[in-house]
DNA sequence: GGTGCCAGCTTGTATGAACAAGTGGCCCTC
DNA sequence: GAGGGCCACTTGTTCATACAAGCTGGCACC
C-alpha cells in the first residue's frame, strides 16, 4: 500500500496480479467469465476430454454477449492448451488440467505450494561482483557492471532438490540484499517491498552432469543427470530483473509444453556440441 | 467466384488466399501478411529491440485496414514471443529472432536442414506388438490393442545426437512399415503419402541417465546425462499418432520457451520422486 | 525546482454485422 | 452397398464503432 496518489492505480493493479500468482482471479471481464466457466466445466467433466463443446452462437445466446466476446473466450482456453479448433468443427476438449499460471512457473516456491509439498529454502552465498560479459549480455547491462550473485538451495518434502544460482542485476539488488537468508520465494518477495514484478520470461531447458558442487548440494554422486533450466526474467516494461541457473536433480521435475500447427512457443536450438 | 459488386474487394482477398495456399505457405490473410511485415521489420532492426512498435491507430491507417485486424497481427506475434504489451502502453519488441514454426519442432529432419545441419537417420528396429497399458492410455486406444514399435538412431553432421523410440497408433502402422530405414522424416513422408497431419502436441522434458543401449548407440559413457523429451502428437481432429521417447547427448539440443503473465505454454511438473 | 495532476494517447473490452471457407452428415444415384 | 454431391452448420476473417482503463509527458501550482 503505497502513500502516493499517482501510483494508487497501478498499486492496485500489482495486487490484483500478485492475487492472480496465489490462484485468485484477475480482472473480471465478461470473457474472462465465461472462460473461468467453461474451464470449470471442462475440469468437472461437463465437457468430457475429447467431446465437443458447444457452437460460438449458442455460447453467445446462453451467456447473452457477442460472438466476439465468446470468441476472446475460447481463444484463451486454446492458448492454455484445454480446447483445440479448426475452421468448419467445434472445438474438442484436448485436456482438463489447467496449466500453470506464468506466477506459478515463474516462483517455484509458488509451484511447490500449489502442489502441496513442503518447500523450504537457504542462501548459502550472496555477493556483489562484477557482471562476466555473458550475465551483461543476458541482462542487458553495461560490461563490467555490479550485478548481485546468489547461490541457493532448494528443499521439497525435506529432500534437496534444486540448485539455484542467480545474478540479479544491479538495480534488483538491495531489495534482494534485505532478505532474510530462509527466504522461500524471493521473486514474491521483491514484488511486494519493492514493486519489482515479473512480466516476461525466456526459459533454455537441457541437460547437464553433476559439478562437483551440484553433488555436494543434491546428495547426487558427480557426473549424474541434472535437469538445467535457465532462465530469464523481464519487467512488465522489458527490463531484465534476473538471470538464473536452476538444477534440478533427475526425476525430481518434468517441464511440461503443449503447442499446435497455431501456437508453438516452444523451440529446439542446437546446444555448443553442434555448429549451426 | 461470385459475380455480386459488393463482395468484389472481398473476393479478391480471398484470391489471394488461395493462391499462397498453393503456393506451400499457409494461408496469407490480411492479418498474416501484416504480421509477417511486422516481424521482418524487426528482425531487420527497424524496430530494435526494447524499442516500441507504432500505435495500433498508426498501423491500422498504413496497412488501410480494421483496428481488430491490426490486433490480430499483433497479438499473432505475442504469442510468438515477439513483443509483449500492457494496457496504455505502446508494445515493446522482446526479440528479433523468428521462433521455429510447430511442423520443424515435431519434425527433427526439418529442424536440422533449416539449421544448416546434414541430418542422417536410420530405423534400426521396427516391430508390430501390443501396447503397454502406458502407451495405450497415451495413444488413447483401447488396452492390449496392436501398435508399432520404431527404434531410430538420428546424426548431425555425421555424429550421432539422439535416439528416438515411438510408438505409432494402430492406424498409422501401415503407412510407418512401408517407410525405407533410412527416411529422413517420417512426419513429413506420412504427411505426404497417407495425409496424416500432425497438428497438436505435448511435450514432456526431462533428464535422465543413459542406459546401456543409449550409451552404445550415442557413443558416450553410461549413466551420462541426456535430455529426454517425450512427445505426443496429435492430428487436427484430436486423435493420437505416435508416442514418442527422443534422448539427446547432453550439449547437443536445448529447449527454448518464452511466456508470459498474459501466455504461459510451459508447465513444471514433479517427476517420480516427488510425491503432489 | 520539484511535486502533483490532468489531458491526450494507447491498449483493452464489447457489440453487431457480413462473408469466406472447412466439416460432416444426409440423400441420391449408380 | 458404395460413392459422390449437396447443404446446413460452424469456425475464420474483416469491418466500424463505442467506451473503459492504463500510461506519459507536460503544465501549473506551490
Amino acid at each position: 500500500m503505497s502513500g502516493r496518489t499517482v501510483t494508487e492505480e497501478r498499486t492496485c493493479t500489482q495486487r490484483i496480479l500478485r492475487m492472480d500468482g496465489r490462484g485468485g482471479r484477475v480482472g473480471a471481464t465478461r470473457y474472462r467469465e465465461i472462460a473461468e466457466s467453461l474451464r470449470h466445466a471442462i475440469r468437472t467433466g461437463t465437457y468430457p476430454l475429447g467431446s465437443r463443446l458447444p457452437s460460438e452462437s449458442d455460447l453467445s445466446a446462453r451467456w447473452e454477449v457477442s460472438r466476439g466476446t465468446v470468441r476472446q473466450a475460447v481463444a484463451l482456453l486454446a492458448s492454455e492448451g484445454l480446447i483445440g479448433s479448426r475452421q468448419g468443427a467445434r472445438r474438442v476438449v484436448l485436456r482438463q488440467e489447467r496449466r500453470q499460471s506464468f506466477q506459478q512457473l515463474n516462483s517455484f516456491a509458488q509451484w511447490a505450494q500449489a502442489m502441496g509439498c513442503e518447500v523450504a529454502s537457504r542462501i548459502l552465498t550472496r555477493t556483489v561482483r562484477t557482471a562476466t560479459d555473458e550475465e551483461a549480455g543476458r541482462l542487458d547491462a553495461e560490461p563490467g557492471s555490479e550485478v548481485l550473485y546468489v547461490l541457493r538451495l532448494r528443499w521439497l518434502d525435506g529432500e534437496p532438490v534444486m540448485v539455484e544460482r542467480t545474478v540479479y542485476a544491479g538495480w534488483v539488488a538491495p531489495a534482494v540484499l534485505e532478505l532474510p537468508e530462509d527466504c522461500v520465494s524471493i521473486m514474491d518477495s521483491i514484488a511486494e517491498r519493492a514493486d519489482i514484478v515479473a512480466h516476461y520470461g525466456e526459459h533454455l531447458i537441457d541437460a547437464v552432469a553433476a559439478g562437483s558442487e551440484d553433488a555436494r548440494l543434491l546428495r547426487v554422486r558427480r557426473a549424474s543427470p541434472l535437469l538445467r533450466q535457465r532462465h530469464l526474467t523481464y519487467t512488465a516494461a522489458g527490463r531484465a530483473i534476473e538471470w538464473t541457473d536452476d538444477r534440478y536433480r533427475a526425476g525430481s521435475v518434468v517441464f511440461n509444453v503443449m503447442n499446435s500447427a497455431g501456437a508453438a512457443p516452444l523451440e529446439r536450438r542446437a546446444g555448443p556440441d553442434v555448429r549451426g
